[in-house]
DNA sequence: TTCACGATTCTA
DNA sequence: AGAATCGTGAAG
């Protein structure tokens, strides 16, 4: 868990990672306790040349980030309330990032981290967070599939459009791992799958 | 300085 | 389906 995604997984265009970010980790070390991990399980691709990204129209100081170098974390303020969770992709000059929408905690209720607001809360970012690297160092990190996800592929996964955005809804920019139970919201005429059952009648 | 709006969430 | 709630950006 230790070993972060390389800086190269994030020089690519972001829907292209954002796909692969599902099944990765989440981590967060603090202070006297234990590692904080989740696995995500929703995401949303983001380009400067569509509408709904916050790049689209001008670079300002509160999206600077996404214009920035691949690898680090922007992250923004929404509804004046709530913060979300971007991990910027592709390269510097050009705002493209990926949202992480929802993260599956193991040993915590399924929906505590269903929606990227409710993740930025669970894993307690906030702005000043922004423009940070995505690194154990700076102790918020993203590590590759485990193992027993290893094997994820596009048949493990629906793509269907974004949530919240009045123009880009054309476009299938979002993910999410059918399985889990801790996505903000399902496609149409996709039924909640049914819990794990974790421990066996005595 | 003011105003309208939003990559959301919670409640009915 | 509708309200709450306030940081931003564009307008004045």
């Amino acid at each position: 868990m230790g070993n972060p995604l390389p800086k190269a997984f994030f020089a690519r265009p972001a829907e292209l990672v954002a796909p692969e970010l599902i099944g990765c980790l989440l981590v967060k070390r603090q202070e006297g306790v234990a590692l904080l991990w989740g696995v995500l399980v929703e995401t949303e691709a983001n380009s400067q040349e569509e509408p709904a990204c916050h790049g689209y129209r001008r670079r300002t100081p509160s999206n600077e980030t996404l214009f920035g170098e691949p690898g680090r974390f922007y992250v923004y303020v929404s509804y004046g309330i709530h913060h979300c969770v971007n991990v910027v992709t592709h390269r510097a000059d050009w705002a493209n990032g990926v949202l992480l929408r929802a993260a599956a905690i193991p040993g915590e209720p399924e929906r505590v981290a269903a929606g990227p607001a409710l993740l930025a809360r669970r894993f307690g970012i906030d702005r000043s967070r922004d423009a940070q690297l995505v690194d154990p160092d700076r102790g918020l990190w993203i590590a590759p599939r485990p193992p027993e996800l290893a094997g994820l592929g596009a048949a493990d996964l629906t793509q269907t459009s974004r949530i919240g955005i009045s123009q880009g809804q054309e476009l299938s920019w979002r993910w999410y791992l059918r399985a889990s139970r801790s996505v903000s919201r399902r496609a149409r005429g996709d039924r909640q799958p049914p819990a794990l059952v974790t421990a066996a009648p005595p």
